[in-house]
DNA sequence: TTGAAAGCGCTAACAC
DNA sequence: GTGTTAGCGCTTTCAA
């Protein structure tokens, strides 16, 4: 029989209300009552159960995350730092995985509303209109990663893509570079397809450079990348740079671009986007931007966690930018004339 | 005002005994009065209180996940593995991480504990008496994946690493290769660590090969493997061939060994462990031990589930040994004579 | 078949 | 300060 607050109170002496109220410290008790309370407690490792607790204040110190993908490095990094945040605090983490589908969103984000978490952390690419009618029904606290919201009530943790991918480009213009290609990402993806893509555009357009035969298109994947970079070489035009839109597909081109016989970052310089781990384990290693995966988890659940406690409940809670980095390593040299690949 | 039961039996002009029967098939129904319910429920589209009826049924519907490290895909391909199985059942998942740290387990699985959850997953390397005291005193059902259990009532889940290790030597061996080091893990690491070492070395000695100079130790890292591999190359003695006890490892001494000017795998032939994506990724791709970490998840879970469920009540619960695979990529090649490393 | 009522374990008025 | 009591929203006897 597991043992509950009626068991402690009647060992105490006490009514269950003192003992709530010196579990919860929420109403004074004199102190040798509280003492014996204790007592008790201890000798019974009487720990008051969450369920019951949860039904009394309508609150299950639960906080639901839904992710696309738990075993890609871009979500899991994400998940890690919102974990290792909110361990110490008195709340868990209810975690599902949609495999980037639209409708599996929007049940998701009822089946943790049903099962009572208190908010939401969102780590997803874009939403279609019942995506985002199910966030306003959802009806308690939610915070995006990496996406833009519809609704201005809801706040959004993210990075300046298009910021970020101009100043890759730039830095690969900056080498010297003449010829840049992208292998980029969906453009019905808002931000790691769209946004990266116009900063790369729109930076070699100023910079006088830009030729769209020199983009190809794939999902963020290994293999992607290096379909991608066969069809660049196809295209039998000069290019000695590649920006890609993250580092699996940088990775996938790197390996395409060895196979063929050309060296990188001698040949032909890569840059990727993200900064994983394997960026800087790859040979040659990978010259990246830099994201901020784990600072983006903590400063998301941070927010959260302060809209469900009402704390600062008159400021609003707004979107944030986290800065990126470009991390130089050894895909990417300066452009020598004629060690180009055509 | 969230809508409740009360609220449907009294627009249905029902007890909501009823309804509850309703929503739960539990006890038969009139036809008419069950479809008037449906409708009821349907426009107010009501969803009952899992809270509520956690408290009532004692059951939550809730699973608790330990694991070291959600950011590493040796563990997080386990979770997406439970987790694409457990989507489609009424449960959802409560995920912790410990960074390896042992009281860390042992608060969790208090804290889950308390939090009421149906059964637990731990996902661990090994443990100490306290630990396996916690898991006692969870007095639920657990199953463990990838480490033995102290206690033979609880099931585990894993591969046969001495075994896998043993194939992955004997097939360097079958090589041809005479002087074949390794990196391994921690010993006091009883799987990973110590089986895969055994392994390595119980067939060596068959072979009347093994030398115990060629042996390193580090964690299972990118970084260690790198400098394990130095160890290595600083002994000066003859090896044309390393087996390294995870596929991190393995890309850090490819990567070392790259630095070095040695060439893999003309000069020196590396095997890793795991089968992580970075594997085929690498250049040269790594051949390697695959591990099926979503069927391990996707086993435990499902065992997990019947163990609550109480179903097959009958027949006792057993650890299960999943299959290995050895990968064969470009990382080994044949010994010839002359190309080895000295 | 259906309803009334007790109870799951806890919190929070309210009264003393 | 402390106890009594009424819920929180649901399931499940027990009667009818």
């Amino acid at each position: 029989m597991k043992t509950t607050i009626n068991e402690i109170a009647r060992q105490a002496g006490v009514s269950k209300a003192t003992v709530s109220r010196v579990l919860n410290d929420s109403k004074p008790v004199s102190e040798d009552i509280r003492k014996r309370v204790l007592e008790v407690i201890e000798s019974n490792n009487f720990k008051p159960s969450s369920v019951a607790r949860s039904l009394s204040m309508r609150k299950s110190h639960l906080i639901g995350i839904i992710i696309p993908d738990l075993s890609n490095p871009v979500f899991s990094r994400i998940i890690a730092g919102i974990e290792s945040y909110i361990r110490n605090l008195d709340y868990s983490l209810l975690i599902t995985a949609t495999d980037f589908d639209i409708d599996m969103k929007i049940q998701h984000i009822q089946i943790l509303k049903d099962k009572g978490v208190d908010g939401l952390i969102l780590v997803t690419d874009h939403g279609n209109d019942a995506f985002f009618q199910a966030m306003i029904d959802f009806k308690k606290p939610i915070i995006m990663i990496g996406s833009d919201s519809a609704a201005d009530s809801i706040p959004v943790v993210k990075i300046d893509n298009y910021k970020a991918a101009s100043e890759a480009t730039q830095y690969l213009v900056d080498l010297g570079h003449k010829h840049i290609g992208m292998i980029r990402g969906p453009l019905d993806d808002p931000q790691s397809g769209l946004e990266r893509f116009h900063g790369y555009r729109d930076t070699l357009k100023k910079a006088g450079l830009y030729d769209e035969n020199l983009v190809v298109e794939g999902w963020y994947s290994f293999d992607d990348g290096f379909e991608g970079m066969e069809q660049l070489l196809n295209t039998k035009r000069e290019m000695s740079a590649v920006f890609c839109a993250c580092d699996l597909m940088a990775v996938g081109a790197m390996k395409c671009a060895h196979e063929k016989g050309i060296d990188v970052p001698k040949q032909l310089s890569v840059m990727g986007f993200d900064d994983v781990d394997i960026a800087r384990m790859y040979s040659p290693s990978l010259s990246t931007v830099r994201q901020p995966f784990e600072e983006k988890g903590r400063l998301s659940i941070m927010t959260l966690v302060k809209m469900i406690e009402g704390k600062d409940a008159n400021l609003s809670f707004q979107s944030e930018i986290l800065p990126h980095q470009i991390i130089v390593r050894d895909s990417t040299v300066k452009y020598t004339k004629g060690a180009h690949k055509k």
